[in-house]
DNA sequence: CCGTAATGAGACAAAAATGTCTCACATGGA
DNA sequence: TCCATGTGAGACATTTTTGTCTCATTACGG
């Protein structure tokens, strides 16, 4: 096996692990180191070489988190066309990262060593920008602000994974909830096409 | 000191403890009981003496979030009046116990031993009837199911007391916030008065 | 002033989790 | 086949957390 091949091998590996802890820990927050390398199918010892320890775990699945963010905000090119359409994209793209999101969401573990990791900052204003230029062009209401409608999205995501694993809601409605309720709410409004009978 | 007055402050000591332990483990989800006692301001062993352990502690926080969220049910009167109305009071009624409903809803915990509480089914049918009949004047749309719309709700709930305790909006923003992104959603709508510039 | 009762501090052992190690085994390339 | 490398299983000591206990102190009512 050359080095290139183990590199890539690794990164599978690496992959996995980290998003059978992410479901897991999702689940239960408590959860042991054990039970985190027999929920992903490896030994305790095999975790315990690639994270050093539950500490290192959670930052490599902060740097996850972070790393699928900023490449569906990118698959999701937030800048071009309607605001209201690239929102629905965004919330596409998010979907598969929203389990981990949520775990991430609830972790304020991460940021308790004093500032939490410059990434969030980023994608929160990548994010916020969005809605921003929603405003700006008439698109959205402007008596919520952008960084509320940030945290909603996140709290959105969150609900969405949760009623979805938890049998709720069908998987395939994921987007659509989502995005119906965070850009038209619950209330009918006759006047939008969409609502009419 | 009598018995009743006894139980009485013992029962005020016990709130005050179960809203310390609420507000750090929302933080940090795998806090100690020691760091639980000094959040509370009060020894490990007296914690210790209100609560055999980790476990009957968060099944005091379960109880006492299921015992709120009746009450606010109660008290907003969701069968009276138009629902949206009824929806405005249900969050105002529901703001003092977000933090607590926030770490709840992340503490998968509690049913991980076959069942949830019922006292949980029964609250979510109460807030789910409310959407329905919703639906059923005319005033919600029909695509977002109850169950969605009631998930929804605790979300942004949880959102919602996050971004007040982080700073990101202003505490008594909070009702409003989310009231109105449950309701109406981000986009403008042109047709109704609340929008009209 | 005197008891009652709860508390805080801390000692202590038991239990649980962690970090580290060894070793046998399997896998895949040379 | 032989070797290199990763893995699982498990032993082991260390650390952390828990549960239980004692005892001095404080607070409150009689």
């Amino acid at each position: 096996m050359s080095h290139m091949d183990y590199a890539r091998l690794m990164a599978v590996d690496r992959d996995h692990v980290l998003r059978s802890a992410a479901a897991l820990l999702t689940r239960k927050s408590t959860a042991t180191m054990d039970e985190v390398a027999k929920s992903a199918g490896i030994s305790r010892a095999t975790l315990h070489r690639q994270f050093a320890g539950r500490d290192a775990l959670v930052r490599a699945l902060e740097a996850l988190g972070i790393a699928e963010c900023e490449a569906a905000l990118d698959a999701a090119r937030p800048d071009e066309g309607p605001a209201s359409d690239a929102v629905r994209r965004l919330v596409r793209e998010l979907e598969s990262a929203a389990a981990l999101l949520a775990f991430l969401y609830t972790e304020n573990q991460l940021f308790e060593g004093g500032a939490q990791n410059p990434g969030w900052t980023r994608i929160d204003e990548r994010v916020a920008d969005l809605f921003k230029r929603g405003q700006a062009a008439g698109e959205f209401r402007i008596d919520l602000t952008p960084a509320w409608l940030t945290e909603a999205l996140y709290g959105l995501l969150g609900s969405g994974a949760w009623a979805v694993s938890e049998g709720r809601v069908a998987s395939r409605d994921f987007t659509f909830m989502i995005t119906e309720l965070l850009l038209g709410g619950a209330l009918r409004h006759p006047a939008r096409p969409r609502e009419e009978s």
